[in-house]
DNA sequence: CGATTCCTTGAAGGTTGTCAACGTTGGTGG
DNA sequence: CCACCAACGTTGACAACCTTCAAGGAATCG
């Protein structure tokens, strides 16, 4: 196990594409799946040291499978301050948002000693040539795309420590489907401020929320492991919907965006969706 | 003009993507956005009422083109937040990031009376059957990716004068691709609460940063009429490098994250970028 | 011209950032 | 083994940014 970018128990598409992507498409997604691990499969494992720069906007990128360690994808400003655009896990894909651009937007960095197995660019114009492995390709670009809108949700609407409820659930969910969660604990080998970075707040209040989650006995987090002790609450916070205080009920019934149309009431057609 | 999704100053790709993709792969992309093209030109164009939903989580979303009107994509959550996760102006494709999905993820509503050309779901296999069509789906989904990103970054790490002034010079420029801009002039069907909702704030602060950059005479911004009086200050703000205090010189020289490896120090290899 | 939605402004309070200091951990070399 | 050092974690006090609450004015629409 973990030995592949995809997980066993399907022998094939993630179960989580399996149930999300439409019925028609899923076997030409399984096939393109199968196509682009198999191209992986050829590529030697490489081990990439700790603070290795994998990706960077002044060259055109590779593709790449995360086989152990982690990586981050990072974004700098000129004066100091800085976000983590994406987290990358055992088992993920690097450079699919790269993959159609002559120079990347930003830096991949790996974050643990790293095995990893590279496609070279060169190779792609054949890839894509297959019109499986392209869809599978967009497919992964989909799923890209959707938890950078889940990231910028969470930061724009949710208090600090909803963000750190969601973020730590999210990892959980990621990596159990990877089998990398045991007993509802698993290794998280980011720094706070690193946290921070990834959530839009300072070391300073990252700690206070670490804190506060650990006091309300629903995640321990110490050092680099998180071991979650109240998964029921844990969901709440993320989604929105609890809150550690008490009379966050009272708050939760008055609407705070009046603005928006509320769905469904003037419907477009029957069947144009 | 206007009439076409693409602009008509390259005849195939835009400007933008024939800067930005692989040159290997810029032909595979033209025909793919040609094929594309086709497939829009033959659905008839349809009118969409303020306010109609468009693509709704309940079903099988189609693909559309926006020729006329903008649209947004929502996200909500049980206790009245929401956000704007995607604003679409016209000659945008709607519904790329739920193509492969059997079901959507989110809400999108139509925002001006809107000129909409559907591509039914039962047409999509065909389309991705082809290579060139696939890869150029994907390219724009790593196109929506990367708006996705640069929001929540903007976000995470930008003060609401900064976020403004990004989303205003962004639309600036996507409206200028596409002829929408007169005379560093453009309109924007948006309530200050729907900037609030795609920004992270509330109407009363966007309010107040609305002011804020028209008493600094940057931009104008009345009803639903930006005009810009200031770019070059305007691209200062949005990239996090300008501020309207003067003491902000002093504060960008010291670095507000110290905790993220400097990149380029430990290069992993040569060739493997 | 009512009624609704949107904009605007002020005052007060809360969440988060800033600053500063200290404790802890882990690695390195004497 | 200990001393040292650098990076990371932790805490408190204070300030800033942004939100909340409230109310009135302007625009838009039927």
């Amino acid at each position: 196990m973990m030995d592949d970018i995809f997980p066993a128990e399907t022998d094939g598409l993630e179960s989580r594409a399996r149930a999300l992507c439409r019925p028609v498409l899923f076997e030409d997604l399984a096939r393109g799946e199968r196509e682009l691990r198999l191209a992986f499969r050829e590529a030697p494992t490489r081990i990439a040291p700790t603070k290795a720069v994998l990706i960077s906007p002044e060259h055109p990128s590779n593709l790449h499978a995360l086989r152990r360690g982690w990586a981050c994808r990072i974004r700098e400003w000129a004066d100091g301050r800085s976000a983590i655009t994406e987290i990358y896990v055992p088992g993920d894909v690097i450079g699919a948002e790269a993959a159609l651009r002559d120079r990347p937007s930003d830096t991949v960095v790996i974050h643990q000693p790293a095995h990893i197995q590279t496609i070279e660019a060169a190779a792609l114009p054949r890839l894509l040539g297959r019109s499986s492995t392209a869809t599978y390709l967009a497919w992964l670009l989909a799923e890209g795309q959707q938890r950078a809108e889940r990231r910028a949700d969470w930061i724009a609407r949710f208090e600090a420590h909803e963000r750190l409820a969601a973020m730590l659930l999210d990892l959980y969910e990621r990596l159990r489907r990877r089998e990398l969660v045991t007993h509802y604990s698993y290794n998280l080998p980011l720094t706070q401020q690193q946290i921070g970075d990834h959530l839009g707040l300072t070391v300073v209040h990252v700690n206070r929320m670490v804190r506060l989650l650990r006091e309300e006995k629903i995640v321990n987090l110490d050092r680099q492991v998180v071991m979650i002790r109240d998964l029921r609450r844990l969901r709440l916070l993320a989604s929105g919907e609890g809150s550690s205080e008490p009379e966050a009920v009272a708050s939760r019934l008055k609407p705070r965006s009046l603005g928006v149309v509320e769905p469904a009431r003037t419907r477009f057609e029957k069947d144009e969706i």
